[in-house]
DNA sequence: TCGTGTGAATGACTTCACAGCC
DNA sequence: GGCTGTGAAGTCATTCACACGA
């Protein structure tokens, strides 16, 4: 059948799926690792093996990028890290603001490894005065007044949120204002914005949800067989 | 069919969909905003409306936690509240080891909330003395060294990484000597432990990769629409 | 009429199975 | 033999459709 037709097409227009787009960093991070050791070559087997997922779920995941390999030797490591800074955009710079310089603000700051994935945290906003005018990580920290006209000079597009979940939607308003396309949003709360706006939220709790059901159940598990 | 009776089974044996895990933070989040301006019930339509979701899978999700609705009434909040309580472990309190006190882990030590899910951070750990003996957020910092026999003699279970890369191996080492049930890795690195420890990395690159690849696309479309 | 409960249908993602190549 | 490429099968999750109840 057409199937691959069809999903290139999709892969379009629809980009690849999540799960694939959340696979692809762990796979760059690891090639990285390899390059480093002088490696030049990798199978799915070995990236499979190593990340503890399934070969062929590997080898659909960079076909996604649209790396092709050869067989026996494999894929060329240079050639898949390319392919894949390619396709999720960390090919480009791309700056961004951070609106509250609090301890997660400044965590993000000194994050490294952002600039492999394109992404410049230029500076920093916050409320509190007392926060301001310093430099954390080689970055000024302002007044959030300032923050939406530095953003259309700078035509900044890329937007952090640190704040706590109360004042969330505040810094989001300014972000639009200025102009942002993309929010990343580290305050639990829900933000609302215009549908041109990309808002992906990072939300603590719900990872938490994951593991504690599953410490649960493993506790409840361990209890039962202790009984049985 | 008694599709039923094998889904129940599964989600003892299973657990539930970890899409459904990370919803239930979202509704839990809106119901108690609701239960605070006085609401008692509740229904999925809403809860749906608010989150934009699918009332259907917000039906879905409810079902899991076992809790029932009345027809036209809807849920009871209070009682929808306790079930995602109880299914995700939250109702009785975990207490936690924090290794590493960075800014990153200052900013967990501070995160609001994490109490409501039952998890108590009691202590922090880290390897540089200048980073102990401090107290942050009402937490003593301890050097490293202390850790594995405090974990066991205050029967610890639970343990959060907040350590640059290069060190979370050493630090996971640490809490699995220490009798760690789970780990909450903060550090993008993939962390080596035996099959009973249970591992989840919270990982900023692969979200980072979700929106990148949004943002890439969007912008790509625009272009393409500004030429055409 | 609106909302729950539930089975059936669709769709998305993963895993399997095998052909072709080195 | 090991590895890629690919279509088919299977599994898991979401969405639809409709019966029933207040």
């Amino acid at each position: 059948m057409e199937n691959s037709i069809a999903q290139v097409a999709r892969n379009i227009v629809k980009g690849a799926p999540e799960p694939t787009l959340r696979r692809l960093p762990l796979y760059y991070r690891l090639l990285k690792q390899l390059r480093e050791t002088g490696r030049t070559g990798v199978s799915c087997t070995l990236i499979g093996a190593e990340l503890r997922l399934d070969a062929t779920q590997v080898r659909k995941d960079i076909e996604m990028t649209g790396t092709v390999g050869r067989p026996k030797v494999g894929y060329d490591v240079n050639e898949l890290i390319c392919a894949i800074e390619k396709f999720l955009g960390w090919d480009n710079l791309t700056e961004a603001f951070l609106v509250g310089a609090g301890s997660l603000g400044e965590a993000l700051m000194g994050y490294p490894g952002f600039s492999e994935c394109g992404l410049s945290i230029v500076a920093a906003f916050d409320v509190d005065p007392n926060k301001c005018h310093r430099v954390i990580h080689g970055k000024h920290v302002r007044h959030i007044s300032k923050m939406t006209g530095l953003m259309r000079r700078m035509r900044i597009r890329f937007g952090i949120i640190t704040v706590p979940a109360s004042e969330a939607q505040q810094a989001a308003d300014l972000l639009i204002e200025g102009g942002v396309l993309a929010i990343w949003n580290f305050a639990p709360a829900k933000i609302q914005a215009p549908e041109r706006v990309i808002v992906t939220n990072e939300d603590l709790y719900c990872s938490l949800a994951v593991l504690s059901q599953k410490m649960t159940r493993k506790l409840a598990e361990s209890r039962s067989k202790g009984v049985a």
